[in-house]
DNA sequence: ATAGTTAGTTGTACAGTCCAACTTACTTAG
DNA sequence: CTAAGTAAGTTGGACTGTACAACTAACTAT
């Protein structure tokens, strides 16, 4: 271990002349498929020295301080080499660093969370999606990735409480019924209609489209997310939430 | 250049021979001092080499791959230093990593924020308190700290909104009087005094001792913190804030 | 036609803030 | 001893938005 990870300090001050902890960026990837909320997981690789071969894992890896500007950047980097998406919505979640994390040595990683929109993702070929239920993996992952992804989930659920993050899942058209779905899936929980309907066209985030939703009941009208940037802050959360 | 930051590589594998971005902690401590929000500043180093020397700057500095365990405990080690203050309010903020950040290099900083109770603080020469007026700070400061410390401000405010942190800004006893005086300063506008009393009480937060805050008028209720861990989120914000 | 299902609306109850006036308890000036 | 002043704390009506539940609307399938 000796030497690991020091620095060779070209400086005149030689002050940067110790360790370094290594710098990840990790990202938490949810989409909407097949009704649940799914997480974008990857297969850890088997080569030497690799820690937790083969194990579940979360998209991410080293900072290329060549390569990316910014941890933003290095996120979305990470972000359009797995799924091919460019410009969804990518929030920081937070860091985790210690000594313990990962067996090569005291390490940082900033994790973002990202939201995808059902059905626009190319995955490649080591990426898969896995459904949360009952807000909680099935799967044990490798590092701390089990504490970010846990972490990330409940963010979301609060945020879903009294933002319009569930937006940034949908796809381009979709009616007010497919948004409270989704609303209900990430919240576990079903929301009232009415005040939903009151809640999301008074916040003006969302704009009708001429066409209608056709199937085997009432249609239902299609709308589309307007182009603003920032996602809408309601004043107070839906249920008293216990 | 050349060299700076790369690693030795001592593993088999020698997939750790890389260049590493500098890893620091910074936190920004606030407290509340001559009916103030302030928020605690060093000022930095003047020695060969120093970036910023002599500028003012959030306390923090490198992570101590020996000393510290993980993140939280090294953000807790640099409150203690420069605060003598251990157990106050400390929550991630975010973190800030780029190529030109530092001009010794790539570097990524993790960074905390804490709130401290009004008079419990001891600090250190190099550090002093700076009030912040109108929601923003007067000084310039080193790196992009000004940016993070707006960052810090501005989820302070948002929190103070629908949370009880401004609980952990009072000293040990206080009337609901100086507590609604902290959230009007914290957020710059008058609060309704029936709203915030019916809130307050019916929030489970605080009790009452046995005494009174006299003075020139009538003498108002002293109270203090339950000793509940976390703070208490309300289902709603205060006024449309906006 | 009729039943079934989902979309969308309506109306009453309720919770909590907003606003403003009010009562209470103290100090200080005359 | 009283009166004025001030801050603590209460009260009540207006308003906003959710909760709940019943309703109407529009379509398909039998």
């Amino acid at each position: 271990m000796a030497g690991e990870g020091r620095t060779e300090g070209s400086g005149k001050s030689g002050q940067l002349d110790f360790p370094r902890p290594l710098t990840t960026v990790d990202v938490v990837i949810f989409a909407i498929l097949d009704d649940r909320l799914q997480v974008l997981l990857v297969q850890r690789p088997a080569g030497e020295g690799e820690p937790f071969p083969l194990s579940l894992a979360l998209p991410g890896g080293f900072v290329d301080v060549a390569k990316d500007r910014d941890l933003a950047a290095c996120a979305a980097r990470k972000l359009q080499e797995k799924t091919g998406v460019t410009s969804p919505y990518l929030e920081q979640l937070g860091s985790w660093g210690s000594a313990t994390r990962d067996p090569r040595g005291w390490s940082a990683t900033h994790a973002y969370f990202a939201l995808v929109p059902t059905q626009a993702s190319v995955l490649t070929s080591d990426a898969r999606w896995c459904p949360i239920s009952g807000g909680r993996l099935k799967e044990k992952l490798a590092f701390d990735h089990g504490d970010i992804l846990a972490t990330a989930i409940q963010r979301l659920r609060n945020k879903v409480e009294y933002t319009s993050l569930p937006a940034y899942l949908m796809p381009a058209e979709f009616t007010l019924p497919d948004l409270q779905r989704v609303y209900e899936i990430v919240l576990d929980r079903p929301l009232e209609k009415s005040a939903f309907r009151t809640r999301i066209l008074s916040a003006d985030m969302i704009e009708p489209v001429a066409k209608m939703r056709r199937g085997p009941n009432r249609p239902a009208q299609l709308y589309r997310l307007k182009k603003s940037k920032e996602p809408v802050y309601f004043v107070r959360t839906f249920n008293p939430p216990e």
